[in-house]
DNA sequence: CCAATATTTAACAGTCTTGCTAATTAAAGA
DNA sequence: TCTTTAATTAGCAAGACTGTTAAATATTGG
C-alpha cells in the first residue's frame, strides 16, 4: 500500500535519517526542538519535515503555535516487511558466504 | 560498518530498487540482461549499477566481456538490523494505534 | 588482424535538491 | 491591540541526479 521508493529516498538524506531516529527514541517533538539539534536553518528543517511527511514517514499536528511531529510506525513496518520478504535470499546468501570463508581459512 | 544513508538513497530510485529486487529473486545477472527489461538506455543502466556498487549494495565481476552483478547480502542485513533496532518503537506504537481504533469502533 | 559484442566513459541538457535570507502566517499573552 | 514566539512559504543560487547520444575500451572468435 505504501510505496517504498519515497520512503527510502526520504531516509537517504543523513539529516532526515537523524530526525527520524530522534523521533523514534524520544517520541513526538516540535519543529523548534528538532531544529535546535541541527546545524541548519529553521526553513531548511521545515522542508525536511515536509519531505518526511509527504513520504508518509511522519505525522504532524498543531498544538497552540507549535507543530508536533511523530514517526508513523506503519512506515517502519513497511520497510521491515520488505526486508523480510527477501529474507530467504540474504539469509542463505550470507550463510553460503560464511561457509566459503571458513573453508578458505582452514583447508 | 556500512552507512545507511547511501543504502537508502540508492534504493530510493525506483529503477534501482527494481534492479535490486530482480537480482535478489533471479541471482547474478549481467548488465545487458538487466538493461533489456528496463525502458532506459544502456549507459543510464550502467550508471545506476555504479551507484548501487558504490553504495555497497551489489558486487561486480567480469566474465569474458560481460559484467555480472549480484546483491551483497550484508547490505540487506544492515537495513534489516536497522529496522529491528527500532522494533520496540514501531511494534508498540502500532499496538497502541490498533487498540485506540478498536476502542473507537466499539464504544 | 578485424569485426562483432558488451559495457563503460564523456559531454551535455533539463530537472531536483538543499541550503540561505527575507517575508508571511498564526497564535499567545501582556 | 501590539509584540513576541513558532513555523512556514517565497525566491534564489549552487550543486547533484538522470537521461540522452557519441565515442572509447575490452574481449571474443573467425
Amino acid at each position: 500500500m505504501s510505496p517504498l521508493p519515497p520512503l527510502f529516498s526520504a531516509l537517504g538524506d543523513p539529516t532526515r535519517l537523524a530526525i527520524v531516529e530522534r523521533l523514534m527514541t524520544e517520541g513526538e517533538l516540535d519543529a523548534g526542538t528538532i531544529q535546535a539539534a541541527l546545524p541548519i536553518s529553521a526553513p531548511a528543517v521545515s522542508r525536511h519535515l515536509d519531505v518526511l511527511k509527504r513520504a508518509g514517514l511522519v505525522t504532524r499536528r498543531a498544538e497552540k503555535q507549535r507543530r508536533l511531529y511523530a514517526v508513523r510506525p506503519e512506515a517502519l513496518t513497511t520497510i521491515s516487511q520488505w526486508t523480510m520478504s527477501h529474507r530467504e535470499f540474504w539469509d542463505t546468501s550470507l550463510r553460503r558466504l560464511e561457509l566459503a570463508i571458513k573453508k578458505d581459512q582452514t583447508p
